[in-house]
RNA sequence: AUCACUUC
């Protein structure tokens, strides 16, 4: 079962959903019955592929055949409903999950804040936070830097102090994830100074940067119109052994 | 042992 689920893995990786569909089959023709990994991923090739209607619909099809759609399962379908801009679909599905008895776990709840950062729904934002907590799901990593993304929408620069201070205050220090969240939210909010000097930080702090932290400083300074600090930024990264993209 | 969340 774990072969078949990996091998379902790769196909699915690979965005060949009809591949993914014939090992199902073959598993079932096997006397080798799907599992709940197998429909889950099954569901995350739909959503890659970009059919999140067809990876909703294996929700009802595993229900059918017994086996129950976990966190896991609603995470990855909604996860793909906000990518392709249905968030009330999101939203929907997410009350169905838990109306259905399925507790959302840290990651759901991730998912959910940051869809409707986004799309600065803020206040929707703060009561799902609120739920979070009310329901013992601890704000993890992913939570804060999910939460210093959305600092960098329009007008939210000066917020970003305030929840990277709260995020240390829980304990959390600043990871190479963190750093290239605080780059590209300066950067995004046209504050290509604040952006250059996370990119120091992180370097004191003894991070190496990868092709995002470039990416998401390439495009601070291109916002700013600064091309020459640009071009050197390009050099360094093909000293590295990166290549721009 | 195999699946979902943030930064691109």
């Amino acid at each position: 079962i774990v072969t078949y689920n990996s091998l379902l893995n790769v196909f699915g990786k690979a965005g060949n959903y009809s591949e993914a569909l014939r090992i199902l089959k073959e598993m079932e023709e096997n006397n080798c019955p799907p599992d709940s990994v197998t429909y889950n991923e099954l569901v995350a090739a739909y959503a890659r592929a970009g059919f999140y209607e067809e990876g909703a619909d294996v929700i009802d099809t595993m229900t059918s055949r017994g086996i129950m759609p976990n966190a896991v399962t609603y995470t990855t379908v909604i996860t793909a409903y906000g990518k392709a801009g249905k968030e009330d679909k999101a939203l929907d599905l997410f009350d169905r999950m838990k109306n259905s008895g399925c507790v959302p776990n840290v990651c759901t709840y991730n998912t959910i804040i940051g869809m409707l950062g986004k799309k600065s729904r803020t206040e929707e934002m703060m009561r799902i936070l609120c739920e979070m907590k009310s329901n013992g799901c601890v704000p993890n990593r992913v939570t804060w830097n999910t939460m210093l993304a959305m600092c960098g929408n329009k007008g939210m620069r000066n917020h970003v102090q305030q929840v990277f201070r709260e995020m240390k205050n829980c304990g959390f220090e600043p990871d190479r994830d963190t750093f290239n969240t605080l780059i590209s939210a300066y950067g995004r909010c046209g504050s290509g100074i604040h952006a250059s000097k996370m990119y120091d930080e992180m370097i004191k702090a003894g991070f190496s940067p990868c092709v995002t932290t470039y990416n998401a400083l390439l495009n601070a300074l291109a916002r700013r119109g600064d091309w020459k600090a640009a071009e050197s930024v390009l050099l360094d990264m093909k000293s590295k052994g990166f290549r721009p993209s």
